[in-house]
This record gives structure tokens, C-alpha cells and sequence, in this order.
DNA sequence: ACCAAATAGGACTGATTAAGTACTATTTAA
DNA sequence: TTAAATAGTACTTAATCAGTCCTATTTGGT
């Protein structure tokens, strides 16, 4: 099944439990807010923070915080800190990656609808999920 | 990564190489027109067969053939075959799937992401990927 | 009738990745 | 100085993926 791991999407709900604030929240409160362990929960808000994400402040009174809005935090941002990126194929990313030595043409037409997924993952932020209000529609045009 | 496994690369590899056509392909020739060793091929060959994708003549002669053209055959119903399907996460597919106890409002939201990305997984066909002539588009209504 | 060439269906092994945990060092406010 | 926190890394187990192999069945040709 083509699908995202479990620690993405803990990382939803960490993001989730967090705010944009100078009160920053520590491991633990994250974990008893969303129901995961704190090793799990600190392991998932490290790894956002290395990506940007969250800034953290060290020591005593320390934890994690938002460093921008959950509305301008897209599903790829997180996609990207938590598993390196999405990419269909090898060959979306790097032509050089191709399987076959030679006679394959698929890598145009498979960077072109990777194009069209990493654009849903790009326009769709953490707000919106929570949200439920932006409605997304995809158009073909042939 | 989020990404496709390479089995499933392979199989678009092995859909472009047969015909829809009273003369069946053999695993062998599959697997020299392809590249790929001759049991992988194989594999792959009986699994797009399991899920209806192709057909195949048993016996001396015998071999496999697309069962429609490449241009009816979706990404989609690739990814069905070769991996059970596509879905962001487990709550989009099932509602009883959260991974939280209690306050988890997410569900409804991938559900969307979820649609969209299948959509355009749907939209584009075999043929698309090598033909490379349909153009893409995402419309994002607010 | 027999043989050779195929698919059908499992079963098996090794490699890679994911998930979860643990440990140590460093920072910082009280 | 101490307690509470992040930082970084390493480790272990579990799960999945990739690839191969073996046996049974089918079927056309000689």
C-alpha cells in the first residue's frame, strides 16, 4: 500500500498539538496531548524542528513551538521532514535513476504526474485538514 | 520516501511491453524486453494477472496479453494491483483506523487530500506516461 | 502417447526500512 | 547547584520488500 509511515502522520498530530507561541510545550505535553509516547513524540518533534519546522527553546521551562502558522504549513513541508520528500519513482527525480538500460520513456510522464500530486500535497496545509472547509477540486485538461 | 515500490516500477515497465493481442508474450520475452530477470518478471506478470489487468494462455505458446489498451489502463488500477492501493493514511480509508483515543479531527481532511491524489492517479493512463502528450493541470478552489 | 514450453501458486531467504526505545551530553531557569 | 528540558546518536525488534526457487498443471506439437 502506497502510503505514508506512521511517524508522518503522528507528525499531523504533534503539529496539531502545538502552537505558535512563546510558551513553548515540552515532549511530554505533547505526548499526553496526542495519546503518544514520549520517546515517539520526541523523536517526531526533533526531527521537525532539524527541518525547520518548529524552533525549540533548550533547558529548564524549554520545549517546542511553532515558527509559523498551521495554515502556511503544507502537507509536503511535513511529507518532506519527516520521509525526505514523495516522489512516485526514482526516475521522477532523477533521470539518471532509470531501471532499464535502455528503451524507457516513462520518466516525462511520470515527473509530470508526480508533478500533479506534490502540487495537491504543496496547496493543502495542516489548518485545511483540521479545517475541513477549503474544497479542492482537480481538473484535466487534455 | 514516499514512493511506489520498484515492483510496481516494473510493472509499468512490463504493461509497455506487451500487446493487446492473440499472441501472447511469454514471461522470457517479457523479461528481455524489459531487462528485468526472467522469476520477476514472472511475478509481476501473475499479479497483474490475479488482478485482472492482463490475461493469459497456459500451455506450449502459451503466455500473457493486455486485456485493454494501454490508454484504459490507469495508474491507479496499477498501484491497486501491485500494492493494494493508495491512501495518505490509515483514517483516510477507515474512519475506526485514528491512531487516537479521542480528539483527532483529521479524517475528513486526508479523506479530500486522499481524493484528489487518487483522482489524478486515475486520471492518468500507461499510455499518458509514454506518450507524454496530456496535459496536467490542478485547480485549487477555495 | 509423449515431450517441451508455458502459466499457477506457494514458500522461502536475505536485505532494507520502519518503529520504538534508551542513553549520554548539553543547555538553562530558578 | 539542581532539576527540567532539548540534542544527538545508537540500538533492537518488527515488518515489509525484493528476489528466487520449486512443484503442479495446462497445452500444443511431434
Amino acid at each position: 500500500m502506497l502510503k505514508m509511515s506512521k511517524l508522518t502522520e503522528y507528525a499531523f498530530m504533534v503539529i496539531m498539538a502545538l502552537k505558535k507561541s512563546d510558551v513553548p510545550a515540552s515532549a511530554e505535553q505533547v505526548a499526553r496531548a496526542t495519546g503518544l509516547e514520549t520517546p515517539t513524540a520526541s523523536k517526531i518533534l526533533k526531527q521537525l524542528k532539524k527541518a525547520g519546522l518548529l524552533a525549540a527553546k533548550r533547558g529548564a521551562t524549554g520545549g517546542y513551538f511553532l515558527v509559523k502558522s498551521k495554515q502556511d504549513i503544507s502537507l509536503h513541508e511535513v511529507i518532506k521532514a519527516m520521509e525526505g520528500g514523495m516522489s512516485l519513482t526514482d526516475c521522477a527525480e532523477d533521470d539518471a535513476a532509470c531501471h532499464l538500460t535502455d528503451a524507457c520513456y516513462m520518466s516525462a510522464g511520470m515527473k509530470r504526474v508526480n508533478q500533479v500530486i506534490l502540487k495537491a500535497l504543496e496547496s493543502v496545509t495542516v489548518s485545511d485538514i483540521l479545517d475541513d472547509q477549503k474544497k479542492i477540486t482537480l481538473q484535466i485538461k487534455p
